[in-house]
RNA sequence: GCGCCCGUAGCUCAGUUGGAUAGAGCGCUGCCCUCCGGAGGCAGAGGUCAGGGGUUCGAAUCCCUUCGGGCGCGCCA
């Protein structure tokens, strides 16, 4: 266990059960409520406990009195400096320095594994991220999505859940029809035809060319390779149209998937994002997915058929009451009840999907959770009430909505539009400012708060730029360590060497000491923010512990017996370098999480 | 019309499973440094946590309500 908060609070949880069994509090309280932080503010002490606050009504007695022995009790503790009570009835501990020199050594130990956490164990856990449609290269808005999914995926292993990272692929339905519909007019061209959009836009279902993008150039030369000019004298038979077309759509729908995920998978390499699991929705649906899924509704009593209002405000030109076969969604949360098929007797995309959740919980999920983009916000409530009916209320949706990226250069919005041919990919940012920058971009914000991404200020080496911040700061822990080489062998600044041998006692100034106790609440924020699913909290916290680390560097500059290293005095720099190693291991630790690489020196 | 998300310093945002005097960066004001372990430091001003009501010993955080912004609302995924 290293988040020393766990240690005081089962101190204290000890001292609460001695304090019943001395009858001075009653037998049997509820201490779920007693809740043990640092404090915001550090004049309040390094640990507080509103025990007395949260017990004196149910123990009949005064806050303060019951804070009051609490405190007595505490202060004999070993490690604990002093034991106030203050405000209302709340305990603040103050803990003494060797405390915190103990727990220098702890991370020390621990390594790159410091800051792992037991709190997921045994929870098997499917994160389902990007799902990105095979119709074209990703955009940036998709990039949100992989890195926040891809972070919060090892954030949760961090904390010692068993993760599945998954993705979604939607090779059935309307969409990828109009791939396979413009993946043909790349074909026809590829053979040399004359056809132009428009007139071959006519021809389209819906008499729209829908992607016109060049990255379908590739597609129509790999159907002539294939299929020579076959497909084309199907065309001329006039076959276009009807249930015909949905025959010789087949190849070119799975010509152009197989190579639009090919794009993606090239995208989430260079992102650094990798998935266990790609899950075929074209797959599940022939696999029969959707009937198991809708008969296991069945058979809880869930589906009826029935005629839904028309929605209120927007209503949809060509709407007219029919009926459809519905799912009880109201049953579970939701505020209408959803249908299943479409009129045509099709399954809704809302039906495949209960199936694909259906099959995740047959795999052995019960927590599950999806990265979407905001634009799906309105089908959250929908799908959690599906998973809590398909799977008996055993499971358990999340879903982090992303907001949309702003990609700005020198504070102007870059002007993004696909007719023009202006779109920006996620590739070309990528190529453009780095994997690394990008996914410490992506995780500086809440996920459901919009993001503005500039170009230039991501670059800049400044206080400014978060990315460059945290980078150097690592840089320059590795800075001090390769100049201490003057002094030291290399393995006698190992970690583990620096743990058992450094005299770590010798850090006292206040700087140092903040520092270390920045470094100790690190497993306290990889829990917090597992249990909140939320991975922007370590983009935070290493912000905030690379400042403290600035702070005490840049006061070395102006006085020479701050700085880390002092050939008059190897014990002293010893100790220092002890403190230098853990911040690298931290920030390493925390970089990892969020995709990024601690770099060894800033160029 | 309904649902979801959001509203915190001049700006951009943290902090929300209830804790004490609400934080950071930028900007602003004043001072210091001009250093090679390069790509600053210190201090200060600045807030009705959108408004109102409620629950609580205690609310930015939970509930209700009003206002303001975003997203969504059968046969798109």
């Amino acid at each position: 266990m290293t988040n020393f908060i766990n240690i005081l609070k089962e101190q204290i949880k000890v001292e609460l059960e001695d304090m019943a069994g001395a009858g001075r509090l009653p037998a049997g309280l509820d201490l779920d409520r007693v809740a043990v932080d640092p404090p915001r503010d550090p004049a309040h002490g390094d640990v507080a406990t509103n025990a007395a606050l949260v017990l004196a009504k149910p123990a009949g007695l005064k806050p303060r009195a019951l804070a009051e022995e609490l405190a007595g009790r505490l202060a004999r503790r070993a490690g604990v400096s002093a034991a106030e009570v203050a405000g209302p009835g709340f305990v603040n501990l103050r803990l003494d320095d060797p405390f915190w020199h103990a727990r220098l050594r702890d991370i020390l130990r621990a390594g790159p594994a410091y800051g792992d956490s037991g709190v997921g164990r045994g929870v098997v856990v499917n994160v389902e991220y990007v799902s990105a449609n095979p119709t074209g290269p990703m955009h940036v808005g998709h990039g949100r999505g992989a890195v926040v999914g891809d972070a919060l995926a090892a954030l949760l292993e961090k904390a010692g859940h068993t993760v599945t990272r998954e993705y979604y692929v939607n090779d059935a339905g309307a969409q990828v029809d109009a791939l396979a519909w413009s993946s043909y007019f790349r074909y026809l061209e590829a053979l040399g035809a004359t056809i132009s959009p428009e007139t071959f836009a006519g021809l389209c279902p819906g008499g729209e060319l829908q992607y016109r993008g060049e990255y379908l150039i590739p597609v129509g030369q790999e159907l002539v390779q294939k299929y020579g000019d076959s497909l084309a004298r199907r065309g001329e038979d006039g076959e276009w149209e009807g249930k015909a077309a949905e025959e010789w759509l087949a190849p070119l729908r799975a010509v152009a998937v197989a190579r639009m995920m090919a794009l993606i998978r090239d995208d989430l390499a260079a992102l650094g994002v990798r998935h266990d699991l790609f899950t075929s929705e074209r797959e599940l649906v022939e696999g029969g997915a959707v009937e198991r899924a809708v008969e296991a509704l069945k058979a809880r009593g869930l589906v009826y058929t029935g005629v839904l209002e028309a929605p209120k405000g927007k209503v949809p030109e060509d709407w007219e009451p029919r009926p459809q076969m519905l799912f009880r969604a109201t049953q579970f949360g939701d505020d209408v009840d959803r249908p299943l098929q479409k009129s045509d007797g099709s399954w809704t995309y809302f039906a495949t999907d209960i199936a694909y959740h259906h099959d995740k919980f047959r795999r052995g999920f019960k927590a599950m959770i999806n990265v979407w983009g905001a634009d799906h916000g309105g089908y959250v409530k929908r799908m959690q009430a599906a998973v809590k009916a398909i799977t008996g209320g055993e499971g358990a949706l999340d879903v982090k909505l992303c907001q949309l990226v702003s990609l700005l250069r020198g504070g102007e919005p870059v002007r993004m539009s696909k007719r023009a041919g202006t779109f920006v990919t996620l590739r070309e940012v990528i190529d453009e400012v780095g994997r690394d920058v990008v996914r410490f971009i992506m995780l500086t914000r809440r996920n459901d708060a919009p993001l503005d991404f500039d170009l230039d200020r991501v670059m800049e080496q400044s206080r400014e730029n978060p990315v460059f911040y945290v980078q150097y700061a690592h840089a320059r822990c590795r800075s001090a360590l390769r100049h201490a080489r003057a002094l030291f062998a290399a393995d006698e600044l190992s970690p583990e060497r620096l743990a058992e041998a450094a005299p770590v006692a010798r850090l006292t100034d206040p700087g140092e000491l903040a520092l270390i106790k920045h470094m100790a609440g690190w497993p306290r924020v990889v829990e917090s923010a597992a249990e909140a699913h939320e991975p922007h909290r370590v983009a935070f916290y290493l912000y905030d512990l690379a400042a403290a680390f600035h702070g005490l560097w840049t006061r070395g500059m102006d006085d020479a017996t701050l700085r880390f290293i002092d050939a008059a005095d190897r014990d002293r720099t010893a100790a220092r370098l002890a403190l230098v190693q853990a911040v690298a291991t931290v920030i390493a630790s925390g970089l990892r999480i969020m995709g990024v690489t601690p770099v060894e020196e800033m160029r």
